[in-house]
DNA sequence: GATGAATGAGGGTTCATTCAT
DNA sequence: AATGAATGAACCCTCATTCAT
């Protein structure tokens, strides 16, 4: 019993290096020309291995985008978490998020947008996230807006936060254009805007420990 | 003559057809998986036909791509020119371009994000274009600002709106969640809050004729 | 009558054009590169017009061989006759032939070798001209020989003689390495040893015009 | 280690098969109708397979080249080491080795001269093995005219000799009019000729073992 | 006669997948 | 479990040939 455990520990190890040889080999070849043969190359393993642990290409795929895109949920909740402002603090940095790194891995999900026309376990992924995250923002919309007793359409105000984060986000990665400290400037301003806060009393950088997540750990290995 | 201006203008015909053969194949199989076989069968011609009119296959996607975007420009202008209202109005309706219509193609404009990391000359089209609406952008809230004395960082203001643009953008095509009305109310209540203007003197939908843009047209031939 | 006389005169004319035109793709492009498209381009004529006037693109090659070969024919039976000399003098420069002249055509009779295991015209010509060839130059050895009361192996001989001067020819189109002097020099030495003649008697270079044939031409029109 | 080098040797003789292929192939479609498809039909491996093993087809056809030039040189040392005469009868076999045997793979060698002029590598390595087996001739050639006290133009000597060597063996592959056996005779004839030697010693056959390069061994496996 | 648009077979090459070892 | 040799479908592109004009 002990050495099947330490088998299948072995065995979700060898997946684990796969998935992470996948996401380098996304971020080192782009989306096209990623292959069997650079992804196998990248994780030091055999081509055949590959069809071993995971269905076929686009399995492997799109589970390397979902080890991403729990990444990029853990990073936020670790934001969220650790900081210590009231609700409105937390908005701010919650929604900074994809502003606080950078992991060079942005161009990858603009491919997996594409992809997901193609693959609807991407695109349900996707909007599972996406609607998840609106969701908990709204939350969050709701509760400083009570703190405040002010009244807004939530659900307007959630669709405008989280799309003006989408787009700065966007825009960032396609034109390199502005920068990501413009990003929480102007995220900064909208909110205090709405809430009637004052910008000074909120630091672009929040106050906690992104050590871990600063770079693009905890995307283990990755970092070459 | 007569001969070869018809077989001229026949030519161009083909090269049309083409190109809008490309647009539907990316729209139905995205950037990765639409081929030389997609396109040409998309357009009931022959594969060798493709090499006929264009020097290759990226070439084609380029040409398409400036064609689509083309398509996009001249709705915005007519849409600016025909918006009968004052620098306010027209900031808003010129904002509001993306959510006008529904041409089918959204998608497509995420498979050519995807493509222009491949394409070097999709990206430099895209950055162009992204880069000229911005500034036109910028100098429409300038003229807005001052006319009502209003002192503003517009460069972050161009950013915040165009971004907020594009991020309801993003997300409607790819969520489906929300509606084009909502992203309308959305940006006419960020502009009022900006100029503080009243909503109610602008109307969601501008009184212009849409006809000639309202569907894909002029995107011939593009209804299937 | 007169008309269609004139139109066949005009159809020989189109076929002539086609046919230099296709040389010169062949000297410019070489065998492999040289296309119904590069050899259309060379005449000026449309591509469809090939097929108008030859079965097709093999036909074609063929027939520019053969017009090769004639004029290759044509210059040998020019030198032979406008030499002044007797019969050794007659068979030292007959030989001499393929080493008086610079076509630019050289290369391409190497290509022509290899098609003449695929296109069995091809080898049928060459074995044609090669042995009649062969027939003139054993007749002018047993000229010379009888006119010396010398007893040789004529047919030895002129194979001797022939393959010696293909294999020169061989060489110099191959490697480049020696020149067409040197060729002319070995082919007068053997010879005079051969016939007991003096060497210094017979001028490397015949006193004849080689104008006409100096260059390429009576390829007509060659010259480019 | 045992499994490795067995994976190795199985691999060196896929390849060889590859390059036997090929050479079968060359023998039969020549050099423009060579194609993949001859090439792994001939092989009866798979078209894939071809790119596995060597870089492209250029690659395959100058590997299969230098296979075949090596085992022709692989003769003409082993007809020249095993002749126990002095230096004029070993001149004389090392000049007749392309007459000694009849690997049926003559015709190759044409459809490589004109590949010559497609592919840079093999019309360097054709340069090289002809130029050093001049080189080498010419040496014979100094020292069985020092031994006999006499004095020539080695330099002219040798072009003689290897291009009537080349010269006959072009028209025995091309027009098959002559035997293999004339060219022996005319060889002999003529260097006796040069070094005043008398024919009857030197039998036309040398008396060594050609079985192991008698037909196209060392080329395995090409008598179909 | 003459054109060149249109075709489609076949070129070399890539690559996901299979499978014997 | 792990390998990589082997496959063959599909890629883009070339080009000889056809045919409506």
């Amino acid at each position: 019993m002990k050495r099947a455990t330490k088998m299948r520990e072995s065995s979700e190890a060898r997946r684990a290096e796969l998935i992470v040889a996948t996401l380098k080999s996304l971020r080192k070849h782009g989306y096209v020309n990623s292959t069997i043969n650079t992804i196998s190359e990248e994780s030091g393993l055999s081509r055949g291995l590959i069809s071993h642990y995971f269905a076929n290409k686009d399995d492997l795929l799109i589970v390397a985008h979902k080890y991403y895109l729990q990444n990029v949920d853990d990073f936020f909740r670790h934001v969220v978490w650790s900081t210590k402002s009231g609700h409105f603090g937390k908005l701010f940095y919650s929604v900074s998020v994809p502003f606080l790194r950078d992991t060079g891995f942005e161009q990858m999900l603009v491919h997996y947008f594409s992809a997901a026309w193609m693959l609807p376990e991407v695109l349900r992924m996707h909007r599972n996230l996406w609607g998840r995250y609106r969701t908990n923002i709204r939350h969050r919309i709701s509760a400083a807006a009570r703190e405040r007793g002010l009244v807004m359409d939530t659900r307007l105000a959630a669709i405008t936060l989280t799309q003006l984060v989408d787009g700065l986000w966007l825009g960032w990665v396609m034109e390199e254009s502005y920068t990501q400290e413009d990003c929480r400037i102007i995220l900064r301003k909208w909110l205090c805007e709405q809430f009637g806060e004052d910008p000074q009393k909120y630091p672009l950088t929040p106050d906690i420990d992104l050590t871990l997540f600063k770079t693009s750990a905890p995307l283990p290995h990755i970092e070459d």
